[in-house]
DNA sequence: CGGCGGATTGACGAGGCTCAAAGTATGTGG
DNA sequence: CCACATACTTTGAGCCTCGTCAATCCGCCG
């Protein structure tokens, strides 16, 4: 778990003009650069567990994340991803509410939250910043309940696989035509609100119908993305 | 549609206490009231339409308001619902997303979007208290997206009547132990992911149960809570 | 090689959707 | 005041999708 400083005032940053910190002064980015840190995490690493006091906040450079909740009877749930250039934190209470969990190999930014919270106080850009940031996560958020309230599975798996190409792609509103899935079939399973079969069979639905093709068993490739989004509405 | 203006600087406002705006100082609250309006609406009535030019933001008053939007094919898609003190408007598109239509009478108070976002910028408390607005939102909808996305039908309908009954309530944290619904079989469907038919069953069912009681098709008992909410985990 | 976690595939049943009909509330016009 | 229309709700019957249970397969690692 080696805790690496930042170097070089985010110059090389791969999400610097992404992120929240982006609207910020170069002289406010140097003094976060020096508070703050970057972290790795390998898949399955907890980053931040629910109940636990919030101490810092951060922001993913690379790799994904899932946030999650256990309801009462242990259950797992998904309720969102998180992308590069996300950002991370309670801000306005104690504990934390999800389990963050690293889907893949990831970097983190972190930032210990009474300097991030003093930040906000005296730049109300950066606040601005995190207030149109959060409007977009509640945006997906009624995109997934669309998703999961009203298409059947079929539509839920193409949902998925189509936001999950726009996210792995090189440009912001492309979308990849080849990617591997940072999800298990039960994760995926379980953030679209089916079961782990369910999603297995129409994967391989998708397959037989030519929409899309597969290397290994994360591996997709995206033939006919018209056919994928018509299915979704 | 009458539009009137706010009467006695916000004095009398129920939900001046609770209402994004309860973090301003008098000053600033008295120039609001002089350049906002109350305006109300009856049940039906579009208070905003989706893809109209963004000019107003608002705080609901009293009644309810439900947000949605249409799919391609034209269908109706609720994703959320608005309760007094809550805030509507776009911040930072100038186009709506959403449909806000209203669920019985209501009352809104309207400030003009450009006067509104000036003051966001000269004042750090108001982004800040707009932003805990908006995570609540996102805490709601990933609520929503549990409960649509894991649950039976009858642990749905045992939720969002649980949800009403608490946004009836009086005192804030408490729950109306009998109240009416704003909303119509048709649009619990439509908001919790089931046909008209299952929500109908379902209330059936529970009333069968001895777990709520009914007056008209409307009003609704709740006589065994720990019952109801037993059912959404 | 065997063991393990994840993925696939099949058989079966149940829950919820579709289609259909009838019941209830509210308003409108004669 | 009643007849009628309209909108909403309730209830029933049958079917289909998706969840459950179970077996098998694949890739990976010791």
């Amino acid at each position: 778990m080696e805790r690496v400083p930042i170097q070089s005032g985010c110059e090389e940053c791969p999400v610097r003009d992404d992120a929240i910190c982006s609207v910020l002064e170069d002289g406010d980015r140097r003094h976060l650069a020096r508070i703050g840190i970057h972290r790795d995490f390998e898949r399955g690493q907890t980053v931040f567990a629910a109940g636990d006091e919030s101490i810092a906040c951060a922001t993913l450079i690379s790799g994904a994340l899932k946030l999650s909740r256990c309801d009462a009877e242990g259950v797992e749930r998904i309720v969102a991803l998180v992308h590069p250039a996300g950002f991370l934190g309670e801000l306005f209470a104690n504990t934390r509410e999800f389990d963050v969990t690293a889907l893949t190999k990831s970097r983190l930014c972190l930032v210990p939250r009474k300097d991030f919270e003093a930040m906000l106080a005296e730049r109300p850009a950066l606040t601005q910043a995190l207030l149109r940031r959060t409007l977009d996560s509640l945006g997906e958020s009624r995109a997934l309940i669309d998703l999961v309230g009203r298409r059947d599975a079929r539509a839920r798996v193409a949902g998925l696989l189509l936001a999950l190409a726009r996210s792995a792609a090189s440009e912001p509103c492309g979308q990849a035509s080849s990617f591997e899935l940072p999800l298990t079939r039960g994760e995926m399973a379980n953030l679209l609100g089916l079961t782990i079969e369910t999603v297995s069979r129409q994967v391989s639905k998708l397959v037989a119908d030519q929409i899309i093709g597969r290397s290994g068993s994360r591996g997709i490739t995206v033939r006919d993305a018209r056919a994928l989004e018509d299915m979704t509405g």
